[in-house]
DNA sequence: TTGTCAATTGTCAGACGCTGTCATTAGCCT
DNA sequence: AGGCTAATGACAGCGTCTGACAATTGACAA
């Protein structure tokens, strides 16, 4: 049970996230201040920071709740499986499922604008970046220590959870610059760049 | 043959990054302020932003260099070596001539301690990586046209150079966190790490 | 209900990165 | 020497973000 306090605490995070995803996606991020937001909301410009360490981090609040439901997918793969398998099938399950994941929050659709905001303004995809690198050293603990090897010596988490971070990349690079902007759309291209890493890497590609 | 006028100038410029570098590398980027670099060289602030585009320009002056002669060394590579040996070897020969191309400059000693600093600072660490995405699209269109394909439609030249990319952040991350911070040493590891790419990391790692 | 305590908020001041403007200085060229 | 142009300094201003303090508001007990 919340008390009123908490409820208006939240309402007013709420609302303060709506206000500046709004602007990010409708006017850009650089063009929208922190003084906007707070206006839109009738809150002042303090306040806006007590909720947020910064813009950034409003920007980012759906992508976090969209990597804790990554990861946890991988979490909850059988440990039989291989670790390179266990990423993968993670992702794809995990695209399926990130509706009901995000819907509480903010519409997908909203989901889907702000990527392609991030993905295409420079300051939030040098986060966006950094941020991957955090979230790949968190898996490659979880791959290390389901696998029983030893994160710190064994360089093989940390390379597999890079590689894979890789082609992921790609594949939202490359959706986001392509016309179907559906969340089916990012799953089946998931698939078939995955599908490329091996022996179709590695040669040459003249002979085709 | 400079006039006066341009020596003037390189000079103020060196003075600046040698200023800007001593300071990034001793008491930290943040901790230091675009006002102390601009005194150091006794010059007002206004005209540190004439030479550089702001303080991570500065941070980055000497990286430039060196990406540049990483891309060079790949494009010098004979056009029948398969991609991915032709980025492997352009990245271990280029750790090999690397301090000829920075020495005229700053010392490599420097170029190393500001890579440290790079890899720890977050601000930086995110501009590092999506500089880094820049250089993998460049990359990524010069394999392209070297291999005769499109890189509109291949996927595969953006997906190794991407995958090439993690391997080399990785090992950088490692070097970096590492003991031995000679040339050699991440030369070394290198190798090392692009050798592990393939069957290794694929299969499971528990039957060694 | 009322009073007390703690949490939330607004206001103000200020640091820092960065930009535009304009007057001043300094090299260049005839 | 004197005019032209490029480099610089000084100043004002915007935007992000932080610290400090006072005012407000909800929580909880007497």
């Amino acid at each position: 049970m919340e008390s009123l306090r908490e409820r208006k605490k939240r309402r007013t995070r709420d609302a303060l996230l709506h206000a500046a995803l709004d602007l990010f996606t409708s006017q850009g991020y650089e063009q929208t201040t922190v003084d906007e937001i707070a206006d839109a909301v009738e809150v002042s410009q303090r306040t806006f920071f007590r909720y947020f360490a910064g813009k950034e981090e409003a920007a980012f609040a759906v992508q976090v709740i969209a990597e804790a439901h990554f990861i946890r997918a991988v979490r909850e793969r059988p440990p039989c499986e291989p670790p390179l398998e266990a990423l993968r099938q993670a992702v794809l399950e995990g695209w399926g499922t990130v509706n009901e994941a995000i819907a509480s929050v903010v519409p997908v659709e909203m989901y889907l604008r702000m990527f392609r905001v991030i993905e295409s303004t420079p300051t939030l995809l040098a986060a966006h970046l950094r941020r991957s690198v955090e979230a790949e050293e968190a898996l490659a603990r979880l791959l290390a220590e389901r696998e029983g090897v030893d994160v710190e010596t064994d360089p093989r988490p940390r390379l597999l959870v890079a590689v894979f971070g890789a082609v992921i990349r790609v594949t939202g690079r490359a959706w986001s610059s392509d016309g179907d902007l559906s969340v089916a759309a990012i799953r089946d291209l998931t698939r078939t760049y995955l599908d490329l890493v091996g022996p179709e890497l590695i040669g040459s590609w003249r002979r085709d």
